[in-house]
DNA sequence: GGGTTTATAT
């Protein structure tokens, strides 16, 4: 009986294939490919398929390496092509995937694209919003007797609506014999996505099934676009909530700056009893460091440890943030140097950190460890280390720096980097310099830039130069206030008081008001906002 | 042999 048993049974895949599976890093694939060549595993498609999904799928996410097991794979089939442009159409090179797709159709004679190549392909001409070549896969659909696959309709209506062609999508919507709740969703999602809230609420509407996702779609498009109390009667209708919906209503506030909701909805979160995930934690931690809630924050990070949520990523991120901006640049660098995983956002904020806490050389440092490491440095990096050299008067190393951006790194300097670098000129008072950086600009007629060489004219008592920069603002823009101010303000230190007493009155004629600065602090727990010349609120 | 559509984010 077991022996016949064993003979119907089919046989094991072999134990590599187990371990390939349960692989948790790319030198453990390694291992495996290489004793699948030495044993001559690899020459079968299906050995050599599995370890490529591994690495094109799994946490281990390295699509470099799986194409490169399908380069080596002598006859690839179809399911490794599948997999191969399921991985480039979610990448940031998804006409990688287009190309796949023509060789399979063009190489490889004997093989024929099913309905997953379908899927996968149209996914990246939504990504790249190439509704030619999409109208020609959906040709090779019908040909292919593809049509009622539900799936393949359903990716092609997202692909259309993604490319802005609404009106062929709802056509095919309203022709489909086997729509569901997800053809509905793919076009909504659509809609929202591109900020368009008034037609997604009617196509909402009009919806004849809705599930969670629609719920949610339909809330993130009004947190979004930061119409909160919109948001907030669409939560409160909801009979289901989940995580999503959620990080979608805490999101919405926290990016209007609304921080103390932000907590008082994490509140309420708990005590409905849902579990807050990664992207929960990433936004409540930067609510508060926005408001310099330190209490709050360390909760959070408490709760992380509690939990054994690994500090990875986004997290290390928003934790180091969160230290840095709410004044304990120790416990930012502790979060930092015991973080499991680090990306260059995590290096960045590490050195945004010292640079505003203005240990101008621990942030070069950090910047050296960061290359001897292997990451390459973003425009952000940049941004962050020459305003950690300008914070510090770091004169000589932040023109190094500027000269290499693009030199080494081929970043070309945009306003952000000017910026920084007229802000530390003018700091040093050297200011026929800065003027002479910022006519040699590529953008022309920055208000911030000239505003910034403006203050430090000021800083400085350069009259000249403010009469002519001030004269320069106004033209630029009537409106602009910060031209009247400053004029007004060199003045006044120099005593011309007929003169002050003309821009003001011009300003009033203008209408031009000058916006009061306001600072938050948090005392035991709690968070107090002042505005400049107001007491304690 | 196995797998698919819509998905909030520093």
């Amino acid at each position: 009986m077991s022996a016949i048993f064993t003979s119907l049974s089919p046989p094991p895949p072999p134990p590599i294939i187990s371990f390939t599976e349960m692989a948790t890093s790319i030198s453990e694939l390694h291992q495996a490919h290489a004793y699948m060549l030495k044993t001559g595993l690899f020459q079968q498609p299906f050995a050599a398929s599995r370890l490529m999904t591994a690495a094109a799928t799994s946490s281990i996410d390295s699509l470099s390496y799986a194409h490169t097991i399908f380069t080596q794979t002598p006859q690839p089939n179809t399911y490794m092509y599948n997999t191969l442009i399921r991985g480039y159409a979610t990448s940031p090179t998804p006409n990688v995937a287009l190309f796949l797709f023509l060789k399979l159709l063009c190489d490889d004679q004997d093989l024929l694209p099913d309905k997953y190549t379908y899927t996968f392909v149209l996914k990246a001409c939504a990504c790249l919003c190439r509704v030619k070549h999409g109208k020609q896969i959906h040709g090779c659909v019908i040909k292919n007797g593809l049509s009622w696959d539900v799936y393949i309709c359903n990716t092609l209506l997202h692909m259309y609506a993604k490319c802005g062609c609404f009106e062929v999508a709802r056509h095919m919507l309203d022709r489909m014999p086997n729509r569901d709740v997800v053809s509905w969703n793919a076009v909504l999602s659509v809609y929202v996505e591109m900020g368009f809230v008034d037609l997604a609420f009617d196509f909402f509407s009009e919806m004849p099934v809705k599930n969670l996702e629609s719920w949610n779609f339909m809330l993130s498009g009004y947190a979004n676009s930061g119409l909160l109390d919109e948001a907030r009667r669409v939560f409160d209708e909801m009979s289901v909530k989940d995580v999503v919906s959620w990080n979608a209503l805490i999101t919405g506030y926290a990016n209007s700056g609304r921080y103390n909701e932000v907590l008082e909805l994490f509140d309420d979160m708990q005590r409905a009893r849902v579990k807050p995930n990664n992207h929960t934690l990433v936004t409540l931690l930067s609510a508060c460091a926005g408001i310099g809630a330190l209490e709050q924050g360390k909760w959070v990070h408490a709760y992380m440890d509690r939990n054994g949520i690994e500090v990875n990523g986004f997290l290390a991120t928003a934790l180091v943030d969160m230290y840095s901006k709410c004044g304990c640049i120790e416990k930012a660098v502790e979060v930092f140097d015991s973080a499991s995983r680090k990306d260059v956002s995590t290096w960045n904020a590490m050195i945004t950190g010292f640079s505003v806490h203005g240990f101008g050389e621990q942030a070069l440092k950090v910047f050296s460890e960061m290359v001897e490491n292997g990451f390459k440095p973003n425009d952000v990096t940049f941004v962050s280390l020459l305003s950690a050299c300008s914070r510090a008067g770091l004169l000589f190393e932040s023109h190094e720096i500027f000269g290499n951006m693009f030199s080494i790194y081929g970043i070309k300097p945009k306003i952000e980097h000017y910026g920084c670098l007229v802000d530390l000129l003018g700091r040093f008072g050297l200011l026929k310099e800065a003027e002479e950086l910022v006519e040699k600009m590529p953008q022309k007629d920055v208000l911030i830039i000239w505003e910034s060489l403006l203050s430090a004219c000021r800083n400085h008592g350069n009259v000249e130069l403010a009469e002519h920069i001030s004269g320069k603002l106004l033209e630029l823009n009537p409106q602009d206030n910060a031209g009247y101010v400053q004029l007004s303000n060199i003045h006044a230190s120099k005593g011309r008081w007929s003169d002050v007493v003309d821009i003001r009155r011009k300003m009033r004629e203008k209408l031009v008001s000058k916006k009061p600065g306001g600072s938050v602090i948090e005392v035991d727990g709690v968070v107090h906002e002042f505005l400049a010349g107001e007491g304690m609120i």
